[in-house]
RNA sequence: GCCGAAGUGGUGGAAUGGCAGACACGCUAGCUUGAGGUGCUAGUGGGGCGACCCAUGGGGGUUCGAAUCCCCCCUUCGGCACCA
């Protein structure tokens, strides 16, 4: 064995060997228990950034761990391949999306190998690659039928810079969610999936992903957004006609004084008034030019305006006037409001600036004091006793609410609704690089399904793009130009593909049967293996990517593919890699390189260090894989990633750490090397274990293996580290005993060094892979001591440590304690009024 | 505004009711080395000569005992934000 560690030559020797073996490949098994592990597939942007490695090493030591614990591991990797920085090259460099995509998949692959990842490359799959899409272009046909898929015209999100439709859920803040520019509002016919759907559904199973992060399930909930009202008709003067509006507050009906419509609502154009008109259509004029942001922005100030029309309050008979308000709006509820401003803060506010009537119609349980607040000075949002309400009064408002209810019920003019926030998921995308929709338009028969025989609708390659006008697919005649399938005229195909966000809703039942080419996937297969058991990403698809894989796994479920409810057993949100940024006055953010004693070398002004922040390119903090993989190896890389921070928690990047990190492995190195140079090892026979040696090997099993059940890998580090230090100190260095803490070290820290550990493996004279070994057990009866440390504590302070045969009586303890020289000097003079024992570990004399 | 998470040495973090600061980084001293680096040894929360005292964002509470549980406040980060 080499005297110094050289990662390089151990790691690439390894993986050559690893992937001659086959050592990854899975497959079916009836007698092993199966465990999925999975990590959300990268698009392949290029290069693979420092969170990608954190991602995969977390992964990657679960299967690990798991697989040697006797589970049969599926844990493989994939490409989200179709989107738009493919496109976006090919309009700047003229190269093609396919050849910019593939080569860069090409790179990263051999990127992740050099990490020596465990996964099974055979069940490789590109979402880009016509074997795949095609199931994408299938599963769409079955959702339409369904009638899961519908095309339906209306004000749907366009982001200018990509010149494509988004979803709501890729909305952020009124930016797209991946250049951050203003989104505006689009009028349009686009293909939606009904995800609405399953609202209730996937509501309903945020109770029962008792594996997720509360995080993301609030997340989830929230976007939901489900909330239990009614809906009321409000009878329009001089009309037979009714305006429907949702409310959550049906116990304020009394109070409603005004109706608020949304400036598309249908019913406007009916309620004005001649002598409104100009000033109406001036105001819909000014509100539809506004975006949708600056209209949501909720320090927008309420403004409206009268129709002239009035509706009546079927409990009061009041007269209320309709209007038209900026706050309405249109895609929630019935786009309409029974404006209570009494106990609504919008309604009051808005109430306010026209001089609108207030009825209190809740009183507060202190309204002895508050009534002399009049007028209010703000709406009452909070619950009460009815007044004002006609036979209503003095209930308690929640009951109430089921009370009108029922009444309204009971009348024909309401009913208990529920309503959503979750809109339809709109999945077209005026994009080339996509899987193409696979529909098309016939003059005589209307909008046709692509038959099933016809599958893939393939992309063309002749496409020129250049980042103008509208679908690119629109211009290519030969892709557009079809024969009707029904009736067999000239018809034209859809020109628009799908989000990609379609692609990565069902890529992991793919992985299950990659190569399946009768079906999207083998339902027997997907049966052994779904569902996932342990999936790993960053938290910002909360509710993107999870959310609509969770309705995908609903939707296939229905279509009778599979008999699975959820996706993903198991969820871990990675936190995000972070590094301090540089910046100098003159010349913004700064790479390291850029900076020589804590000044900028362009201009010599002293840079500001800090605060730290998320990798990105845009503010030049992040670091190359490539570069650290190089210099350190990759398992000093995967060792940092994981000892620096809990998974979940941010990690803030350090040169130190990783150094570090590589003092380790080299410490790991030289610990079985000199082993090796002293050349006696023990005989093994006849020999007595050291208890101390021994207490310590099955301590550190069990330290590490119930970490790594907890996805704890930063203490199972560190409780390795201990071992290490434990063993150099320990000086029976010639005992078997001390072979075996040796081999123990190694297996234990295999999943997270995987290289170096099967390097040593072998040096110490193995012949197996170090990948076959079980994981070790621990012996429960080691871990017990003989003696045990007891602290001793008067009124709960540290007093003193006295050592007692394990498991004695308190009384024993008390004696032993008390003839403690330091704690009996405490206790003079002091009476004894409680002793509190816990056994083994604290005994706590309080005293007077 | 609402919801959520977090706040512990110089730093990353450990301890989820029982010795606060495991492990690592950094720093200090010593040894090794021609030197630098590496490596090794020792030390390292603050205060005090000391016995000891003080310390987990701040304040209160529960408890024999609180970083941990409860209440109030402050700060930081994340999500949602006129959703009727």
């Amino acid at each position: 064995m080499q005297e110094k560690y050289d990662s390089k030559q151990i790691e690439e020797k390894w993986q050559k060997i690893w992937e001659e073996n086959k050592a990854f490949k899975v497959t079916e098994d009836k007698v092993k228990k199966k465990y999925y592990v999975l990590e959300m597939f990268p698009y392949p942007s290029g290069k693979i950034h420092m969170g990608h490695v954190r991602n995969y090493s977390i992964g990657d030591v679960a299967a690990r761990f798991l697989s040697m614990r006797g589970y049969n591991v599926l844990h493989p990797m994939g490409w989200d391949s179709f989107g738009m920085p493919a496109e976006n090259a090919a309009i700047q460099h003229g190269t093609h999306p396919a050849k910019w995509t593939y080569e860069n998949i090409s790179y990263m692959k051999k990127q992740l190998k050099r990490l020596g990842l465990s996964y099974d490359w055979e069940r490789e799959i590109a979402t880009c690659t016509p074997e795949y899409y095609k199931w994408n272009q299938w599963l769409f046909l079955k959702l339409q039928e369904k009638g899961l898929a519908y095309r339906k015209q209306s004000a749907v999100n366009w982001c200018p810079k990509c010149l494509t439709v988004l979803a709501n859920e890729q909305v952020e803040g009124g930016l797209c969610w991946r250049c951050e520019t203003q989104v505006e509002q689009k009028n349009l016919e686009q293909w939606f999936f009904k995800i609405t759907a399953y609202a209730e559904e996937l509501l309903d199973y945020c109770d029962k992903l008792h594996g997720w992060p509360e995080k993301v399930l609030i997340m989830q909930r929230n976007w939901i957004g489900k909330s239990i009202g009614a809906e009321v008709d409000f009878k329009i003067e001089n009309s037979n006609e009714a305006i429907k509006v949702f409310t959550t507050r049906p116990d304020t009906l009394f109070g409603a004084t005004f109706i608020s419509l949304a400036p598309e609502h249908p019913m406007v154009e009916k309620l004005i008034v001649k002598s409104q008109e100009s000033e109406v259509k001036s105001f819909i004029e000014r509100v539809k030019k506004q975006s949708r942001t600056a209209r949501t922005e909720a320090l927008l100030e309420k403004e409206g305006v009268f129709t002239g029309s009035y509706c009546i309050n079927p409990l009061t008979n009041k007269r209320m006037p309709i209007y038209i308000a900026n706050f309405v709006l249109m895609e929630y509820g019935t786009g309409a409001v029974m404006a209570v401003p009494t106990h609504d803060q919008r309604d009051f506010e808005f109430a306010k600036k026209y001089n609108l009537p207030m009825i209190v119609v809740i009183q507060p349980p202190n309204w002895g004091q508050i009534s002399n607040l009049s007028p209010l000075q703000e709406a009452y949002v909070d619950d009460g006793i009815m007044v004002n309400s006609g036979t209503f009064n003095g209930m308690n408002n929640r009951d109430a609410m089921e009370a009108i209810v029922r009444h309204l019920e009971e009348k024909g003019i309401g009913k208990k609704t529920i309503s959503y926030k979750l809109r339809d998921w709109g999945i077209s995308r005026q994009r080339y690089w996509g899987c193409p929709i696979p529909m098309i338009y016939c003059d005589s028969c209307g909008v046709v399904p692509v038959p099933y025989k016809d599958l893939p609708v393939v992309l063309p390659e002749d496409v020129k793009l250049t980042g103008e006008g509208a679908s690119p697919l629109a211009q290519s005649e030969k892709f557009i130009k079809v024969k009707c399938p029904k009736c067999g005229k000239p018809a034209r195909r859809e020109a628009d593909t799908m989000d990609t966000f379609v692609d990565s809703s069902w890529y992991f039942l793919r992985y299950a049967s990659p190569r399946e080419n009768n079906s999207p996937f083998s339902k027997e297969v997907v049966k052994c293996w779904m569902p996932v058991d342990q999936y790993i990403g960053g938290v910002e698809h909360a509710v993107l990517h999870l959310l609509y894989s969770r309705f995908f796994t609903k939707a296939i479920r229905d279509l009778g593919l599979t008999d699975i409810d959820e996706p993903f057993t198991n969820l871990l949100t990675q936190g995000m890699v972070c590094k301090e940024i540089m910046k100098c006055k003159e010349h913004g953010y700064l790479l390291p390189e850029e900076v020589r004693d804590k000044k900028c070398i362009k201009c010599g002004k002293p840079v500001e260090i800090g605060p730290t922040e998320k990798m990105s390119k845009s503010k030049k903090n992040t670091i190359d894989p490539d570069k650290i993989i190089e210099r350190y190896g990759a398992d000093t890389t995967r060792v940092f990633s994981l000892f620096a921070a809990p998974p979940e928690k941010d990690l803030d990047w350090s040169d130190e750490g990783v150094e570090g990190a590589y003092r380790f492995l080299n410490r790991v190195w030289r610990l079985v090397a000199e082993m090796q140079g002293a050349g006696g090892r023990g005989q093994g026979s006849g020999e007595t274990k050291n208890p101390e040696l021994n207490y310590e090997i099955n301590r550190a099993v069990k330290k590490v293996t119930d970490d790594l059940k907890e996805f704890h890998f930063n203490t199972a580090i560190a409780a390795l580290m201990e071992h290490i230090n434990f063993l150099y100190k320990y000086e029976d260095k010639n005992s078997s005993q001390y072979e075996e803490a040796i081999e123990i070290l190694l297996v234990l820290l295999s999943p997270f060094a995987p290289h170096i550990c099967e390097e040593l493996w072998h040096g110490i004279g193995k012949k197996d892979s170090i990948l076959k070994v079980d994981w070790p057990s621990y012996d429960e009866a080691a871990l017990k001591k003989e003696e045990a440390l007891v602290v001793v504590q008067i009124n709960g302070k540290l007093r003193g440590r006295i050592s007692v045969p394990v498991n004695i009586q308190q009384a024993e303890v008390e004696k032993i304690a008390l003839s403690d020289s330091k704690v009996s000097e405490w206790l003079a003079g002091k009476s004894i009024k409680k002793v509190v024992y816990v056994q083994n570990k604290i005994l706590n004399v309080v005293v007077g």
